[in-house]
DNA sequence: CTGAAAGCGCTTACAG
DNA sequence: CTGAAAGCGCTTACAG
């Protein structure tokens, strides 16, 4: 591949300086219809485009926002970059996606990323001190961040109003045996689950625990199976996220057990694709178009100076609400 | 915002020449293990981090790859999208991610886009003119184009052995009223939907064709609901991609008829949530990291003159093949 | 081990 | 309407 064409080599063909062909190639004023028509055709013919690089160096305005996400085939996380490229095409931000799904090397890959954007948005799960190294200086929205001390702007989620809807639905069902099919390391409950096993308690209903590592399909079904076939009497099974939730209804479907009049079933995200099931999937469920439109919003503020890079004011909140289809 | 700080802020901080502060950052010899702390040191004090801009215009391997999606809310695209920055992370490269859902102006996204990076992979859907203006001399792999002429590289898709295979599978299971789901324009018929009809037609299989427009999801399934009221007596269903086939599932499943006993259902993507539907769905599958490595290691070639940027050389092609699970 | 000089490809004043 | 000069922030030879 030849050395692309530069500004030089436009203007030498056009017989021109190179601040005229800049003046064409950005269609600004002070410049012949004439001269303008012959620069373009020279750069045309030359296959030219300007430098980013050259561009960036001169211009103030940059416009590359990294986002950071987890597995996209978690059709949760593409609702997420839908939200966020869509949000950030509008401020005229592009958008630099990374999966970290298969990164042996964290550190490096978001090294390497703050050096190419302006802005960051996503789940880093980075330690503080990495990512204070790392992000020094720029721009950087958490989602959902775990970390109790925040370094950096965050959206947060709040599950528990909605939760609190969902027990008093249940309750009002005569719901009395639930049980959690959550997805955290073995022996360990995560965020989520404590918030359900809290809001269960308050209104006398004790649930059963169950975790299920996050592997294959295959695996996690054998395990959800497994899981039913202890708790045969459960009467409702909360589901860590709308994933594992289909593979609660798949499971229950094998065993014969009717949804939800035998079992209700719950999941947590608000995947569309659970309008799409049968039953439809009851479910929490999160505006990803919010969180996706305030992450961007915050963060651009933050570029801007508008907002500080941390604190109060670099937080937003969004709440889960019940989303009532037909499982629950 | 205050400026961020440069190579020289750093250097007059920590005493040096600006070549001293290149060397302590990129780690390279020829430097003393005290001037290098105590650059580093100065460098994180002043929250310094290089320029892209600087840095890319004298140095030549640029790698950042545009991925051009159409709607990250169909699974198939996450999926797409997931192998290609995976495959473009091992070899380095960052990827810009543009969906053009809600895209108003396509050519201008597009143009803004060519600007900004060094390949581009993905569905361009611009006419050849604006194209080649947009795109003249950066590598792009189109992925499964539906123009005859192809002005750059591609990954084609070949849909029709799986689907000889299929209606081999359907002969043999006593099909007789296959009827085709299609997406497309009213009065129009998409080109799965007539390699699907032309394999059916050589078998002594003629199919009933019905078209749903691409809406919301509660019109979608309406849509397909009169279909198959329209057609009472299909005894298969063959959807223009899984999201549909999902959508006859809900449909049928809402009629209370039997899948795959009384109507076999078959999509076409191979989305990995077919498996976690019940009955799970038949399709005809696409290895997607497959095709996303293909594509991102032709336009890579491209990029560094070992394939040309159009001609046979520069084109892959992927065949679906038929997915057997339990809906048809 | 360290630094002075040159140059990457652009745009921004400024001068004509 | 057009062009000569300066400079953006970095790295690459090259010289000491």
């Amino acid at each position: 591949m030849q050395r692309p064409a530069t500004i030089h080599d436009v203007a030498a063909a056009a017989g021109v300086s190179r601040q005229t062909v800049t003046r064409a190639m950005n269609a600004m004023p002070g410049i012949s219809v004439d001269t303008r028509n012959r620069v373009l055709a020279a750069a045309r013919e030359l296959s030219y485009r300007p430098s980013r690089f050259g561009r960036g160096l001169v211009k103030a305005d940059h416009r590359m926002l990294g986002l950071v996400l987890d597995d996209l085939t978690n059709p949760f996380y593409p609702q997420l970059a839908s939200a966020v490229t869509g949000a950030a095409a509008r401020a005229g931000w592009n958008v630099v996606l990374t999966d970290m799904t298969h990164a042996t090397d964290r550190e490096t890959l978001l090294g390497d990323l703050s050096r190419q954007v302006d802005a960051v948005i996503g789940y880093l799960g980075l330690d503080p001190d990495s990512q204070a190294r790392l992000f020094a200086g720029v721009p950087v929205v958490e989602i959902d961040p775990t970390r109790r001390q925040l370094l950096n702007g965050a959206v947060t989620f709040d599950l528990r109003p909605s939760m609190r809807d969902l027990v008093r639905h249940l309750a009002a069902r005569g719901v009395r045996r639930p049980l959690v099919v959550d997805q955290a390391p073995p022996d360990r409950e995560s965020g989520r689950a404590r918030i359900f096993r809290s809001e269960l308690d308050r209104r006398g209903l004790p649930c059963a625990h169950v975790t299920v590592a996050t592997g294959s399909t295959g695996e996690d079904l054998a395990a959800i199976g497994a899981a039913l076939d202890r708790h045969p009497d459960a009467d409702a099974v909360l589901a860590y996220n709308d994933l594992l939730a289909f593979g609660v209804l798949n499971a229950l479907r094998t065993r014969g057990r009717r949804v939800p009049e035998q079992v209700r079933v719950i999941g947590v995200d608000g995947l569309s694709i659970g309008d799409l099931v049968v039953p439809r999937l009851t479910t929490l469920a999160l505006d990803m178009a919010d969180v996706g439109r305030l992450a961007t919003e915050l963060v651009l503020g933050m570029r801007s100076g508008q907002i500080p890079l941390s604190g109060p004011a670099a937080r937003r909140k969004v709440r889960h609400r019940l989303l009532l289809r037909d499982s629950a």
